[in-house]
DNA sequence: TGATCGAAAAATGTATACAAAATATTTGTT
DNA sequence: AACAAATATTTTGTATACATTTTTCGATCA
């Protein structure tokens, strides 16, 4: 007699889902370049689904914002202008700086620890930390951290799902720029208030971090 | 000769938009209940649509987080635990808190002006003022100006389709509260720091207000 | 030459049909 | 009567076909 089990073992997700994933990775690669319009049918062949589960997918991602769609028209790529960036990072800043506060209060100490090590790892080894490449930008693992780490997994979602993602995708247009070292020491600046459980200190230093960020951001795209 | 114009006169719209907009009333007045399972060939057959259009709104509203999925199974409304309500409450103070800011940098005098005479209005007659009910309670015009009036377009964005949508469906679990006359002081307060162009304050204010009356509702809750 | 109109092609929008999985029902056995 | 297994039904997932609109391209005319 065998033991059922309720969390099937098998991919439970559907092909809408995987449909996402891949458009997602396209998009976010550079394969489809911002402002770029998406033909359906060889999208779909390209991905080799049919047309119905990719148009769900594409509403998906319309919701995140990375696509955006026009009646009758087709769908492109969403390209940012330098306001709507600005009014990503204003709420970005909104946000983090509540995810920090709420990791102060939440955080346990073990994940503390691997946030400061994480941190450490990427002050080391700039470039080559694992899973940076994939995770979109080289300080990006230690505001993941922040966010699952506030275990308000309302906002980390839509830190991670909606504002990363088209942060990434600016970086695709913009140069790369070489704030690791700069921010280093902000960053432990906030981990310590973090592991103080200061809220209103983490919140100030993340926010502090962040429009210091955006500050730099904006500098380098004048030149 | 006629004049070509780009707007098009017609509803340019697309089916399934229309049937995320009915799909949405449906959800926030209550005839579909938080939990319940939709079945799409009713639900579409109830819309007068086909399920093709159907399946791409509910993909819309589950990104909007009005819908859960669950592979195979079906979708669900969405049911608040009051674990997430505090987390969405939380978010909502942080962003609203941004907004209050950009709206003391960017709000037009006139802007201002109505703002003021909303709450006013709302003071003197707290239940019906023209509107209220569509746009979901009677303080929420106020949320609303403010959001708008931040001229942060992706932040409005966030905090119109996404918090308030999930903040009315709760009210309609949650026993309607009478903290309208309360808030009112709390409104004026915040306006006046606008009014000042006083960003500090104004997000303070902001966030001071949404404190409390998440206090008030967990306060109520516990009864 | 250039612009405008129109037909052809292609793309989006919608509906329907088919496949696979989950749920409900029935049947049989103890 | 209660449990189990098998079957039937319903429901979700996916693909395809059809309709309508937009775009493209070429022909015609000023």
């Amino acid at each position: 007699m065998s033991i059922e089990i309720n969390e099937p073992v098998y991919d439970s997700r559907v092909l809408t889902d995987h449909v996402v994933e891949k458009l997602e990775q396209l998009i976010l690669s550079g394969r489809y370049r911002p402002g770029e319009k998406l033909r359906e049918q060889l999208l779909a062949d390209e991905l080799g689904v049919s047309r119905a589960p990719l148009r769900e997918a594409i509403r998906s991602l319309e919701g995140r914002r990375l696509l955006e769609r026009t009646p009758r028209s087709g769908v492109k790529v969403v390209a940012l202008s330098a306001d709507t960036l600005a009014q990503i990072l204003s709420t970005r800043e909104a946000l983090e700086g509540m995810a920090a506060r709420q990791a102060a209060e939440n955080m346990t100490v073990a994940q503390i620890n691997a946030l400061r090590q994480t941190v450490e790892m990427l002050k080391a080894h700039p470039a080559d930390v694992a899973g940076a490449v994939f995770s979109g930008g080289p300080d990006n693992d230690f505001h993941r951290l922040v966010a699952t780490g506030s275990r308000n997994v309302w906002l980390a979602n839509i830190l991670v799902k909606d504002v990363y993602s088209l942060l990434r995708l600016y970086r695709l247009q913009a140069a790369r720029r070489p704030d690791v070292a700069d921010s280093a020491a902000e960053h432990f600046a906030i981990i310590d208030c973090i592991h103080a459980r200061d809220g209103d200190g983490a919140e100030a230093a993340m926010r502090e971090h962040l429009r210091r960020a955006k500050d730099r951001t904006f500098e380098l795209m004048r030149l």
